[in-house]
DNA sequence: GCCATGGCTAGTA
DNA sequence: GCCATGGCTAGTA
């Protein structure tokens, strides 16, 4: 369990129903400040082998990363969860962001 | 080579 | 809206 990768995963799938984590923020939190793209890379290889919550990580500015069907799918996911979206399609982080914190 | 980013600038209002 | 950035899976040989 040391690689940037392993990391990620096991963040990934401490985040809770209703909330969200931003590719940056797991990113830094795997001990990468720069991996956020390999989260996105990672979230589209091993999601389904991994069983990862993938619908709850989303970009920087709130938004969903996905186009046409992924967006509505992952929209629909989070909504079911309880997540609210504004008016144009956004999430209120410092409202929904997990706070995520080592538990040693 | 691939990627579902992010940060920063330019250019508008 | 542009572009620098980096760790590694999936799939072939």
């Amino acid at each position: 369990m040391n690689s940037f990768t392993d990391k990620a995963i096991s963040i990934i799938k401490s985040i809770p129903e209703g909330q969200v984590m931003t590719y940056g923020q797991i990113a830094r939190s795997a001990g990468n400040p720069h991996g956020a793209r390999q989260v996105a890379r990672l979230l589209h290889t091993m999601s389904k082998k991994h069983g990862l919550p993938w619908h709850r990580v989303i970009n920087s500015k709130g938004e969903i990363s996905l186009n046409g069907e992924g967006f509505e799918t992952q929209k629909y996911l989070l909504e079911k969860e309880g997540i609210a979206f504004s008016s144009n399609s956004r999430i209120n982080l410092t409202f929904y962001q997990y706070e995520f914190a080592y538990s040693e």
